[in-house]
Parts: structure tokens; C-alpha cells; sequence
DNA sequence: AAGGCCAGACTACAAGTGTAGAATATTTAT
DNA sequence: ATAAATATTCTACACTTGTAGTCTGGCCTT
């Protein structure tokens, strides 16, 4: 994942990731409800993220299609964050968060869980 | 914390943070040697922090000092990498991280024993 | 067929970033 | 005191980002 996604860009590719594919008009529309975004700001971004390789476009009516995986950026930022910011520690992380904010009891327990898994 | 740090920026800071007060020339030097930076790309950078009110200058010899906490920053930004990667959810966050990367065994345990102290 | 409406293309533009060269001020060595 | 060295300031510049406005070519309506 050697693509850089701006903070307006991963809001259109979360829209996106949610779908298949989406034409552009239905993407900026809903980016229009829930950010308030202008339609040809969404095309902007649109625009630049199939340049840099994120959306394909496929004809008639502007398809977009994502070329990178949800999950894949999600690993890449959370290891880059970690780098960032904890030295690449994620018990630094878990640690420093929890401290900081209070989980719920269920949420304490789901989270056991997780690490219980591994050994 | 309502400052936003740069990535290059927030290079600089990770230099200070390690001290309590460093002359901007020292600073340059330790960038320097460590990024590779151009010493005026640090003076540069210096001087957009101490505009941005991360740093607070004073004379003689150019002492910085950092006007932002360290931990704050680090959970700010962890809080708004939560949001904006896993829904603000650190149980989904951890949950990823460690489907894709091994801990020692020694982390899982400390990791554990992190959590434990939660109930 | 002519006019209106709208999807999409094209253009814009200020602020922020990364990165540093050029110019100047200040300290140090002779 | 001068010159050499070095610390700081000033200026620069291309690229990215957020955010749209304006223009145009078709389809839709009458």
C-alpha cells in the first residue's frame, strides 16, 4: 500500500468501500448528505484518486470501482501510526489509551477475548 | 490539542520531546544526522512550530522549548486514527493488528497483563 | 426543433508542506 | 581589527490539499 490517501480522499473510498461499485453521481451525493460536500468537490476527488490509483473508472456512467482494500490500508495506517507514534508498539499504544479512555465493561471483555486467541 | 503538526514537523518535535530544552542549532544537527536534513530545513521547520505555538523560543542562543505535551499529542492523534481508520473503536483496531502481526510472547503476556488491570 | 437541466470536464485558487538556496548577522580565530 | 566561519533570517518554489465555480455537451420535455 505505497498510495497516500488525504484526509478528503479517504472519506470518498469510504464511501466507496461499502459498495462494489458506485457511479460518481451516487458517491457525491452522498458525500453531499453526510459531509456537505459540494458535487464537484466529490468529482475532484474522484478524479484524483484514480489517478493515483485507487478507483478505476469503467464506462457509461462513471463506475467507480476500488483498487485498493479496505483492510490493506487499514493495516498500512495502524502500522504507520504506530511507528509515528508509539515507536511501533502496540502495547505502548494499548497502554498510553486505556489510561486515557475508559472502555466499557463489555468492551474489556470482548477485548480479553481478542488476546486470549493468542499465545 | 487543537494543533496540527506536519509529518516533517512532527520530526522535529520527536527531537525535543526528548529533552527539556534544545538550542535550534543542535536541533538542526541531530535532524541532520538522523533524516538528512538540510540544516534550514530545520530552522525552517522551527520556525513554523514556534508560529503554530508547539514551540516557544528564547534567547540567547535560539532555545526551543516544546509548548506541547507529548502525551497529548500522542492521544489526540491516537483517538483521531482510531476514528477515522476503525470507527473509533480500539477492539476492531486491535483485533486487525493482530491478525496481520505476531507479538513475542513476552508482549502478549505483558499486552495481558496490561488489560487485566481493567475490569 | 428549441430550450432547459444536469452529469461531468475544466479551471481556480489560497493555504499548507517539504525542502532548501541566498543573504545577512554574529562569533571566532589570527 | 579583519577575515573566515558559522548561525539565523529571508526568500523561493513546486506539489498537495480542500473546496468549489464555470463551462459544455447531451438527454428530456414540450
Amino acid at each position: 500500500m505505497d498510495i497516500k490517501l488525504s484526509y478528503a480522499e479517504f472519506n470518498v473510498m469510504k464511501v466507496l468501500w461499502q459498495n462494489v461499485s458506485m457511479k460518481a453521481l451516487d458517491i457525491a451525493n452522498i458525500t453531499k448528505e453526510q459531509i456537505g460536500w459540494e458535487k464537484n468537490t466529490t468529482y475532484t476527488l474522484i478524479n484524483r484518486l484514480i489517478k493515483k490509483g485507487a478507483i478505476k473508472r469503467s464506462e457509461p456512467n462513471f463506475i467507480c470501482e476500488s483498487i485498493i482494500n479496505h483492510s490493506e490500508v487499514q493495516i498500512a495506517e495502524s502500522k504507520s501510526f504506530l511507528d509515528k507514534m508509539y515507536n511501533g508498539s502496540l502495547n505502548m499504544f494499548v497502554k498510553a489509551f486505556l489510561s486515557e479512555n475508559e472502555l466499557s465493561e463489555e468492551e474489556i471483555v470482548e477485548l480479553k477475548n481478542i488476546i486470549n486467541k493468542y499465545k
